[in-house]
DNA sequence: TCTGGGGTCCTAGGACCC
DNA sequence: TCTGGGGTCCTAGGACCC
Protein backbone atom coordinates (compact mmCIF):
# COMPACT_ATOMS: atom_id res chain seq x y z
CA UNK A 1 0.00 0.00 0.00
CA UNK A 2 0.88 3.59 -0.67
CA UNK A 3 1.26 5.20 2.39
CA UNK A 4 1.19 8.55 0.94
CA UNK A 5 -1.58 8.65 -1.58
CA UNK A 6 -4.55 10.74 -0.96
CA UNK A 7 -6.62 11.03 1.34
CA UNK A 8 -9.66 8.67 1.62
CA UNK A 9 -11.84 7.91 4.03
CA UNK A 10 -12.66 4.46 5.96
CA UNK A 11 -13.48 1.85 4.73
CA UNK A 12 -13.03 2.53 1.08
CA UNK A 13 -9.09 3.59 1.55
CA UNK A 14 -8.93 -0.06 3.30
CA UNK A 15 -10.62 -3.28 3.29
CA UNK A 16 -10.38 -3.21 6.59
CA UNK A 17 -11.34 -1.47 9.71
CA UNK A 18 -11.64 -1.91 13.63
CA UNK A 19 -12.45 -0.21 16.31
CA UNK A 20 -11.21 -1.01 20.12
CA UNK A 21 -13.26 0.48 22.86
CA UNK A 22 -12.61 0.07 26.45
CA UNK A 23 -13.38 1.37 29.90
CA UNK A 24 -11.39 4.46 31.20
CA UNK A 25 -9.62 3.83 34.38
CA UNK A 26 -12.08 0.62 34.19
CA UNK A 27 -12.22 -0.51 37.80
CA UNK A 28 -12.08 3.20 39.06
CA UNK A 29 -15.19 4.14 37.30
CA UNK A 30 -16.93 1.15 38.33
CA UNK A 31 -16.30 2.36 42.12
CA UNK A 32 -17.33 5.50 40.91
CA UNK A 33 -21.06 4.46 39.49
CA UNK A 34 -22.10 3.94 42.65
CA UNK A 35 -20.53 6.52 44.49
CA UNK A 36 -20.41 9.87 42.45
CA UNK A 37 -18.05 11.49 45.71
CA UNK A 38 -15.08 9.73 44.50
CA UNK A 39 -15.21 11.82 40.67
CA UNK A 40 -12.63 14.12 40.44
CA UNK A 41 -10.60 12.65 43.95
CA UNK A 42 -7.65 10.38 43.19
CA UNK A 43 -8.42 6.70 43.71
CA UNK A 44 -6.56 3.46 43.64
CA UNK A 45 -8.15 -0.09 43.22
CA UNK A 46 -5.42 -2.79 44.35
CA UNK A 47 -4.63 -6.24 43.34
CA UNK A 48 -5.65 -8.94 45.66
CA UNK A 49 -4.59 -9.12 49.26
CA UNK A 50 -4.47 -5.51 48.96
CA UNK A 51 -1.10 -6.18 47.41
CA UNK A 52 -0.74 -3.11 44.56
CA UNK A 53 -2.15 -0.86 42.37
CA UNK A 54 -4.39 -1.81 40.11
CA UNK A 55 -6.33 0.79 38.37
CA UNK A 56 -5.70 4.75 39.07
CA UNK A 57 -8.29 7.61 38.70
CA UNK A 58 -6.35 9.94 36.50
CA UNK A 59 -5.78 12.24 39.54
CA UNK A 60 -4.15 9.43 41.02
CA UNK A 61 -1.89 9.13 38.12
CA UNK A 62 -0.81 12.74 38.26
CA UNK A 63 0.37 11.76 41.79
CA UNK A 64 2.98 9.64 40.18
CA UNK A 65 1.88 6.17 41.54
CA UNK A 66 2.77 4.28 38.74
CA UNK A 67 0.21 1.01 37.32
CA UNK A 68 1.43 -2.11 39.48
CA UNK A 69 2.98 -0.57 42.14
CA UNK A 70 3.21 -2.22 45.82
CA UNK A 71 0.98 -0.58 48.48
CA UNK A 72 3.65 0.33 50.38
CA UNK A 73 5.44 2.37 48.22
CA UNK A 74 2.77 4.77 48.08
CA UNK A 75 0.89 4.51 51.20
CA UNK A 76 2.59 8.13 52.95
CA UNK A 77 0.57 9.69 49.82
CA UNK A 78 -2.60 8.55 50.76
CA UNK A 79 -3.41 11.04 53.91
CA UNK A 80 -2.15 14.24 52.63
CA UNK A 81 -4.10 14.00 49.28
CA UNK A 82 -6.75 11.73 50.43
CA UNK A 83 -6.97 9.23 48.05
CA UNK A 84 -9.60 6.60 48.04
CA UNK A 85 -8.43 3.02 48.04
CA UNK A 86 -10.61 0.25 47.13
CA UNK A 87 -10.04 -3.61 47.46
CA UNK A 88 -10.39 -5.24 44.02
CA UNK A 89 -14.17 -5.91 43.44
CA UNK A 90 -14.23 -8.61 40.46
CA UNK A 91 -17.86 -9.25 40.79
CA UNK A 92 -18.82 -5.77 40.77
CA UNK A 93 -16.56 -5.31 38.05
CA UNK A 94 -17.41 -8.29 35.94
CA UNK A 95 -20.96 -7.67 36.05
CA UNK A 96 -20.41 -3.92 34.69
CA UNK A 97 -18.53 -5.64 32.19
CA UNK A 98 -21.22 -7.50 30.72
CA UNK A 99 -23.52 -4.73 30.50
CA UNK A 100 -20.98 -2.69 28.57
CA UNK A 101 -20.22 -5.75 26.09
CA UNK A 102 -24.48 -6.08 25.92
CA UNK A 103 -24.53 -2.56 24.50
CA UNK A 104 -21.44 -2.78 22.53
CA UNK A 105 -23.59 -5.65 20.80
CA UNK A 106 -26.45 -3.18 20.01
CA UNK A 107 -23.75 -1.37 17.19
CA UNK A 108 -23.25 -4.53 15.64
CA UNK A 109 -22.86 -8.14 16.77
CA UNK A 110 -19.40 -8.77 14.91
CA UNK A 111 -17.58 -8.18 18.50
CA UNK A 112 -14.90 -9.66 20.36
CA UNK A 113 -14.79 -9.56 24.18
CA UNK A 114 -10.95 -8.99 24.49
CA UNK A 115 -10.49 -8.26 28.01
CA UNK A 116 -12.47 -7.52 31.14
CA UNK A 117 -13.00 -4.11 30.16
CA UNK A 118 -12.10 -4.10 26.42
CA UNK A 119 -13.93 -5.21 23.15
CA UNK A 120 -13.08 -5.21 19.16
CA UNK A 121 -15.40 -4.62 17.05
CA UNK A 122 -15.26 -4.86 13.09
CA UNK A 123 -16.45 -2.24 10.98
CA UNK A 124 -15.48 -3.19 7.91
CA UNK A 125 -19.45 -4.19 7.13
CA UNK A 126 -20.51 -0.89 8.41
CA UNK A 127 -20.18 1.17 4.90
CA UNK A 128 -22.79 3.68 5.58
CA UNK A 129 -22.00 4.64 8.72
CA UNK A 130 -20.34 7.76 10.01
CA UNK A 131 -17.84 6.46 12.24
CA UNK A 132 -17.73 9.94 14.20
CA UNK A 133 -21.51 9.66 14.97
CA UNK A 134 -20.85 5.97 15.54
CA UNK A 135 -18.26 6.95 18.48
CA UNK A 136 -20.31 9.64 19.75
CA UNK A 137 -23.20 7.49 20.20
CA UNK A 138 -21.47 4.75 21.64
CA UNK A 139 -19.99 6.68 24.46
CA UNK A 140 -22.86 8.48 24.83
CA UNK A 141 -24.95 5.74 25.44
CA UNK A 142 -22.60 3.73 27.93
CA UNK A 143 -22.11 6.46 29.81
CA UNK A 144 -25.49 7.31 30.44
CA UNK A 145 -26.79 3.53 30.72
CA UNK A 146 -23.61 2.44 32.55
CA UNK A 147 -21.92 5.38 33.97
CA UNK A 148 -18.75 4.30 32.38
CA UNK A 149 -16.59 6.83 30.42
CA UNK A 150 -15.03 4.52 27.47
CA UNK A 151 -12.49 5.72 24.72
CA UNK A 152 -12.81 5.00 20.91
CA UNK A 153 -9.91 4.02 18.84
CA UNK A 154 -10.79 3.24 15.22
CA UNK A 155 -8.10 2.79 12.57
CA UNK A 156 -7.83 -0.06 9.78
CA UNK A 157 -5.82 -2.72 12.04
CA UNK A 158 -6.14 -3.72 15.20
CA UNK A 159 -2.98 -2.52 16.04
CA UNK A 160 -3.98 0.72 14.52
CA UNK A 161 -7.17 0.90 16.49
CA UNK A 162 -5.12 0.57 19.85
CA UNK A 163 -2.80 3.25 18.48
CA UNK A 164 -6.01 5.59 17.76
CA UNK A 165 -7.57 4.60 21.07
CA UNK A 166 -4.15 5.97 23.27
CA UNK A 167 -3.93 8.90 20.89
CA UNK A 168 -7.37 9.68 22.01
CA UNK A 169 -6.36 8.80 26.21
CA UNK A 170 -3.56 11.49 25.45
CA UNK A 171 -5.84 14.14 24.47
CA UNK A 172 -8.20 13.64 26.91
CA UNK A 173 -11.51 13.11 24.08
CA UNK A 174 -13.80 10.17 23.66
CA UNK A 175 -12.59 8.39 20.34
CA UNK A 176 -9.97 9.07 17.32
CA UNK A 177 -10.28 8.06 14.04
CA UNK A 178 -7.45 7.09 12.03
CA UNK A 179 -8.65 7.23 8.00
CA UNK A 180 -6.10 8.68 6.13
CA UNK A 181 -2.35 8.16 5.54
CA UNK A 182 -1.64 11.69 7.15
CA UNK A 183 -3.84 10.79 10.40
CA UNK A 184 -2.04 7.44 10.39
CA UNK A 185 1.56 8.90 10.35
CA UNK A 186 0.78 11.87 12.55
CA UNK A 187 -0.56 9.19 15.36
CA UNK A 188 2.36 6.23 14.81
CA UNK A 189 4.92 9.33 15.64
CA UNK A 190 3.56 10.53 19.06
CA UNK A 191 3.34 6.94 19.65
CA UNK A 192 6.17 6.00 21.81
CA UNK A 193 7.53 2.49 20.85
CA UNK A 194 6.79 1.16 24.14
CA UNK A 195 3.14 1.93 23.75
CA UNK A 196 2.66 0.05 21.05
CA UNK A 197 0.37 -2.86 21.25
CA UNK A 198 2.33 -5.92 21.37
CA UNK A 199 5.51 -4.10 22.14
CA UNK A 200 6.51 -4.85 26.17
CA UNK A 201 9.69 -4.43 27.85
CA UNK A 202 11.78 -6.45 26.94
CA UNK A 203 11.35 -5.38 22.77
CA UNK A 204 11.35 -1.59 24.09
CA UNK A 205 14.84 -1.91 25.47
CA UNK A 206 15.91 -3.80 22.31
CA UNK A 207 14.29 -1.78 19.81
CA UNK A 208 15.71 1.82 21.53
CA UNK A 209 19.50 0.80 20.76
CA UNK A 210 18.83 0.01 17.15
CA UNK A 211 17.47 3.42 17.27
CA UNK A 212 13.56 3.23 16.97
CA UNK A 213 11.53 5.28 19.68
CA UNK A 214 8.11 5.95 17.76
CA UNK A 215 5.83 3.78 16.68
CA UNK A 216 6.81 5.51 13.04
CA UNK A 217 9.98 4.49 13.29
CA UNK A 218 9.45 0.61 13.16
CA UNK A 219 6.39 0.96 10.84
CA UNK A 220 9.18 2.53 8.54
CA UNK A 221 11.16 -1.18 8.28
CA UNK A 222 10.76 -3.98 6.51
CA UNK A 223 8.51 -6.68 7.50
CA UNK A 224 11.22 -9.52 7.13
CA UNK A 225 13.95 -7.33 9.07
CA UNK A 226 11.09 -7.88 11.81
CA UNK A 227 10.74 -11.20 11.20
CA UNK A 228 13.97 -12.01 11.74
CA UNK A 229 15.16 -9.83 14.78
CA UNK A 230 11.04 -10.22 16.17
CA UNK A 231 9.42 -13.18 15.09
CA UNK A 232 6.33 -13.84 12.96
CA UNK A 233 4.94 -11.84 15.67
CA UNK A 234 7.30 -8.82 15.13
CA UNK A 235 6.39 -9.11 11.59
CA UNK A 236 3.11 -9.45 11.98
CA UNK A 237 2.93 -6.30 13.82
CA UNK A 238 4.78 -4.26 11.81
CA UNK A 239 2.29 -5.15 8.87
CA UNK A 240 -0.23 -3.80 11.00
CA UNK A 241 1.16 -0.79 11.84
CA UNK A 242 1.37 -0.48 8.26
CA UNK A 243 -1.92 -0.75 7.20
CA UNK A 244 -2.30 -4.31 6.65
CA UNK A 245 -4.45 -6.34 8.75
CA UNK A 246 -2.77 -9.94 10.04
CA UNK A 247 -5.09 -10.46 13.04
CA UNK A 248 -8.70 -11.31 12.59
CA UNK A 249 -11.58 -10.77 14.72
CA UNK A 250 -12.25 -13.90 17.05
CA UNK A 251 -15.51 -13.51 17.70
CA UNK A 252 -16.12 -16.30 19.06
CA UNK A 253 -14.31 -17.11 22.20
CA UNK A 254 -12.28 -20.65 22.09
CA UNK A 255 -12.08 -23.47 24.31
CA UNK A 256 -9.57 -22.68 27.21
CA UNK A 257 -6.11 -24.11 26.63
CA UNK A 258 -5.08 -23.91 30.50
CA UNK A 259 -6.57 -22.85 33.79
CA UNK A 260 -4.65 -21.55 36.56
CA UNK A 261 -5.85 -21.02 40.35
CA UNK A 262 -2.94 -18.70 42.20
CA UNK A 263 -2.71 -16.74 45.13
CA UNK A 264 -0.70 -15.47 47.49
CA UNK A 265 -1.32 -16.33 51.43
CA UNK A 266 -1.87 -12.94 52.66
CA UNK A 267 0.36 -14.29 55.88
CA UNK A 268 3.64 -15.99 55.31
CA UNK A 269 3.26 -19.70 55.38
CA UNK A 270 6.02 -22.41 56.33
CA UNK A 271 3.68 -25.73 57.28
CA UNK A 272 2.77 -28.18 54.98
CA UNK A 273 -0.59 -28.77 56.34
CA UNK A 274 -1.50 -24.85 56.33
CA UNK A 275 -0.06 -25.08 52.59
CA UNK A 276 -2.49 -27.87 51.76
CA UNK A 277 -5.01 -26.26 52.84
CA UNK A 278 -4.79 -23.15 50.60
CA UNK A 279 -3.82 -25.91 47.49
CA UNK A 280 -7.36 -27.84 48.36
CA UNK A 281 -9.03 -24.20 48.13
CA UNK A 282 -7.53 -23.83 45.22
CA UNK A 283 -8.05 -27.44 43.33
CA UNK A 284 -11.77 -26.47 44.49
CA UNK A 285 -11.99 -23.38 42.57
CA UNK A 286 -10.01 -25.05 39.82
CA UNK A 287 -12.40 -27.74 39.82
CA UNK A 288 -15.58 -24.96 39.58
CA UNK A 289 -13.97 -23.24 36.46
CA UNK A 290 -13.88 -26.45 34.86
CA UNK A 291 -16.77 -27.64 35.21
CA UNK A 292 -18.42 -24.40 34.51
CA UNK A 293 -16.48 -24.11 30.90
CA UNK A 294 -17.45 -27.84 30.68
CA UNK A 295 -14.19 -29.04 30.19
CA UNK A 296 -11.59 -31.56 31.96
CA UNK A 297 -7.95 -32.12 32.20
CA UNK A 298 -5.81 -34.68 31.63
CA UNK A 299 -3.10 -33.28 33.82
CA UNK A 300 -2.41 -30.80 36.70
CA UNK A 301 0.69 -29.03 38.11
CA UNK A 302 1.30 -27.70 41.87
CA UNK A 303 3.33 -25.25 42.85
CA UNK A 304 4.54 -23.35 45.90
CA UNK A 305 7.04 -20.40 46.08
CA UNK A 306 8.88 -17.83 48.65
CA UNK A 307 8.70 -14.21 48.41
CA UNK A 308 11.46 -13.33 45.08
CA UNK A 309 11.20 -9.85 46.97
CA UNK A 310 12.50 -11.26 50.33
CA UNK A 311 15.78 -11.40 51.53
CA UNK A 312 15.48 -15.28 52.23
CA UNK A 313 16.80 -17.42 50.36
CA UNK A 314 14.26 -18.00 47.18
CA UNK A 315 12.31 -21.28 45.89
CA UNK A 316 10.03 -22.78 43.83
CA UNK A 317 8.85 -26.27 43.43
CA UNK A 318 6.62 -28.38 41.21
CA UNK A 319 4.37 -31.12 40.86
CA UNK A 320 2.84 -32.73 38.44
CA UNK A 321 0.07 -35.47 38.65
CA UNK A 322 -1.61 -36.86 35.74
CA UNK A 323 -4.87 -38.48 35.33
CA UNK A 324 -5.86 -41.92 33.31
CA UNK A 325 -9.29 -40.17 32.46
CA UNK A 326 -9.27 -36.30 31.85
CA UNK A 327 -11.37 -35.02 34.94
CA UNK A 328 -12.89 -32.11 36.75
CA UNK A 329 -14.34 -33.54 39.81
CA UNK A 330 -13.10 -31.62 42.93
CA UNK A 331 -12.18 -34.43 45.03
CA UNK A 332 -9.93 -36.38 42.47
CA UNK A 333 -8.44 -32.43 42.37
CA UNK A 334 -7.74 -32.37 45.50
CA UNK A 335 -6.16 -35.48 46.23
CA UNK A 336 -4.04 -35.15 42.89
CA UNK A 337 -2.82 -31.53 44.60
CA UNK A 338 -2.03 -32.62 47.53
CA UNK A 339 0.04 -35.32 46.17
CA UNK A 340 2.08 -33.01 43.91
CA UNK A 341 2.46 -30.52 46.56
CA UNK A 342 4.12 -33.85 47.90
CA UNK A 343 6.41 -32.95 45.22
CA UNK A 344 7.10 -29.41 45.25
CA UNK A 345 7.10 -28.96 49.43
CA UNK A 346 10.43 -28.70 50.62
CA UNK A 347 10.74 -27.70 54.57
CA UNK A 348 12.55 -24.76 56.02
CA UNK A 349 11.73 -22.44 53.41
CA UNK A 350 9.11 -19.42 54.17
CA UNK A 351 6.08 -19.52 51.80
CA UNK A 352 4.18 -16.50 49.95
CA UNK A 353 2.07 -18.20 47.48
CA UNK A 354 0.89 -21.79 45.69
CA UNK A 355 -1.50 -22.52 42.90
CA UNK A 356 -2.63 -25.11 40.67
CA UNK A 357 -2.53 -25.10 37.14
CA UNK A 358 -4.44 -27.79 34.54
CA UNK A 359 -3.34 -27.77 30.91
CA UNK A 360 -4.15 -29.49 27.96
CA UNK A 361 -8.05 -29.06 28.82
CA UNK A 362 -10.35 -30.76 26.64
CA UNK A 363 -13.89 -30.64 26.21
CA UNK A 364 -15.90 -32.98 28.30
CA UNK A 365 -17.52 -34.58 26.12
CA UNK A 366 -15.78 -34.89 23.11
CA UNK A 367 -13.66 -37.55 22.21
CA UNK A 368 -12.38 -40.09 24.91
CA UNK A 369 -8.93 -41.65 24.64
CA UNK A 370 -8.94 -45.01 24.92
CA UNK A 371 -7.17 -46.39 27.85
CA UNK A 372 -5.53 -49.36 27.46
CA UNK A 373 -5.05 -50.61 31.79
CA UNK A 374 -7.46 -49.00 33.24
CA UNK A 375 -8.09 -49.54 37.21
CA UNK A 376 -11.95 -50.18 38.22
CA UNK A 377 -11.45 -47.17 40.07
CA UNK A 378 -10.08 -44.88 37.65
CA UNK A 379 -13.30 -43.29 37.13
CA UNK A 380 -14.47 -42.41 40.72
CA UNK A 381 -14.69 -38.51 39.15
CA UNK A 382 -18.59 -40.08 37.25
CA UNK A 383 -20.25 -40.44 40.70
CA UNK A 384 -18.68 -37.34 41.86
CA UNK A 385 -19.96 -35.18 39.22
CA UNK A 386 -23.87 -34.48 40.77
CA UNK A 387 -22.33 -33.78 43.65
CA UNK A 388 -19.82 -31.48 42.85
CA UNK A 389 -22.70 -30.05 40.77
CA UNK A 390 -24.92 -29.65 43.80
CA UNK A 391 -22.15 -28.33 45.53
CA UNK A 392 -21.56 -25.30 43.21
CA UNK A 393 -25.36 -24.65 42.77
CA UNK A 394 -25.83 -24.29 46.89
CA UNK A 395 -22.18 -22.09 46.55
CA UNK A 396 -23.66 -20.15 43.28
CA UNK A 397 -27.14 -19.30 45.30
CA UNK A 398 -25.65 -18.58 48.90
CA UNK A 399 -22.12 -17.25 48.06
CA UNK A 400 -18.95 -18.43 47.77
CA UNK A 401 -17.50 -21.09 50.51
CA UNK A 402 -21.30 -21.98 51.71
CA UNK A 403 -20.38 -25.66 51.36
CA UNK A 404 -16.56 -26.84 50.77
CA UNK A 405 -13.99 -29.62 50.96
CA UNK A 406 -12.71 -30.36 54.70
CA UNK A 407 -9.42 -30.35 53.46
CA UNK A 408 -9.26 -26.55 52.30
CA UNK A 409 -9.48 -26.45 56.58
CA UNK A 410 -12.32 -24.81 58.51
CA UNK A 411 -10.05 -22.08 59.93
CA UNK A 412 -7.83 -21.67 57.21
CA UNK A 413 -4.73 -19.30 57.41
CA UNK A 414 -4.54 -18.44 53.67
CA UNK A 415 -7.35 -15.90 53.69
CA UNK A 416 -7.44 -13.05 51.80
CA UNK A 417 -6.83 -9.39 52.58
CA UNK A 418 -9.37 -7.40 51.24
CA UNK A 419 -9.68 -4.65 53.65
CA UNK A 420 -11.06 -1.89 51.19
CA UNK A 421 -13.81 -4.14 48.86
CA UNK A 422 -17.08 -1.96 48.39
CA UNK A 423 -20.29 -3.53 48.13
CA UNK A 424 -21.04 -6.14 45.37
CA UNK A 425 -23.74 -3.81 44.58
CA UNK A 426 -25.22 -5.82 41.60
CA UNK A 427 -24.67 -8.99 42.36
CA UNK A 428 -25.74 -9.45 46.06
CA UNK A 429 -29.21 -8.34 47.21
CA UNK A 430 -27.84 -7.96 50.68
CA UNK A 431 -25.31 -5.31 49.39
CA UNK A 432 -28.00 -3.58 47.22
CA UNK A 433 -27.43 0.12 47.13
CA UNK A 434 -30.00 2.00 49.46
CA UNK A 435 -30.84 5.61 48.06
CA UNK A 436 -32.56 8.04 50.34
C1' DT B 1 4.63 -5.85 58.36
C1' DC B 2 3.71 -4.74 53.01
C1' DT B 3 5.16 -6.49 45.62
C1' DG B 4 -1.79 -9.78 41.81
C1' DG B 5 -3.77 -13.18 38.98
C1' DG B 6 -4.95 -15.35 34.63
C1' DG B 7 -4.21 -16.05 30.09
C1' DT B 8 -1.95 -16.65 24.87
C1' DC B 9 1.51 -17.55 21.36
C1' DC B 10 6.11 -18.74 19.58
C1' DT B 11 10.61 -21.08 19.39
C1' DA B 12 14.23 -24.25 20.42
C1' DG B 13 15.61 -28.57 21.43
C1' DG B 14 15.22 -33.37 22.68
C1' DA B 15 12.94 -37.87 22.01
C1' DC B 16 11.40 -40.81 18.89
C1' DC B 17 10.17 -42.87 14.43
C1' DC B 18 10.86 -44.76 9.73
C1' DT C 1 33.43 -30.40 -1.16
C1' DC C 2 29.48 -33.11 1.25
C1' DT C 3 30.03 -39.04 4.62
C1' DG C 4 21.76 -40.15 6.73
C1' DG C 5 17.66 -37.41 6.43
C1' DG C 6 13.34 -35.84 7.40
C1' DG C 7 9.36 -35.76 9.96
C1' DT C 8 6.26 -35.37 14.38
C1' DC C 9 5.35 -34.68 19.11
C1' DC C 10 6.20 -32.81 23.49
C1' DT C 11 8.01 -29.61 26.89
C1' DA C 12 10.32 -25.70 28.86
C1' DG C 13 11.05 -21.11 28.68
C1' DG C 14 10.45 -16.53 27.13
C1' DA C 15 7.82 -12.98 25.24
C1' DC C 16 3.48 -10.55 25.36
C1' DC C 17 -1.46 -9.07 26.94
C1' DC C 18 -5.06 -7.23 30.44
Amino acid sequence: MNMTSSPALLPDAHPTCFAIIDGNNFFVSCERVFNPALNNKPVIVLSNNDGCAIARSNEAKALGIPMGAPFHTFSHLIKPHRIKIFSSNFELYGDLSNRMMQILQTFTPDIEMYSIDEAFLNLAPLTCVDFTVLAQSMYDTILKQIGIPITVGIGPTKTLAKVANRVAKKQKIPFQILATPAEINAALKQTAIGDVWGIGRNLTLKLRQQGMYTAHDLASKDPRWARKTMTVVGERLVRELQGFSCLPLNSIEPDKQSIQVTRSFGVRLTERGDIEAAISTHATRLGEKLRKQNLVTPVISVFCRTSPFSNTPYYKGIGTIGFDIPTHDTPTLIKAAIKALGQAFKAGFIYQKAGIYAHGLVPKDGPKQKILFQKKTADSSKNNFSLCNSIDAINQRFGKDTAFWASSGIRPRHVMKQNQRSPRYTTRWSELKWVG
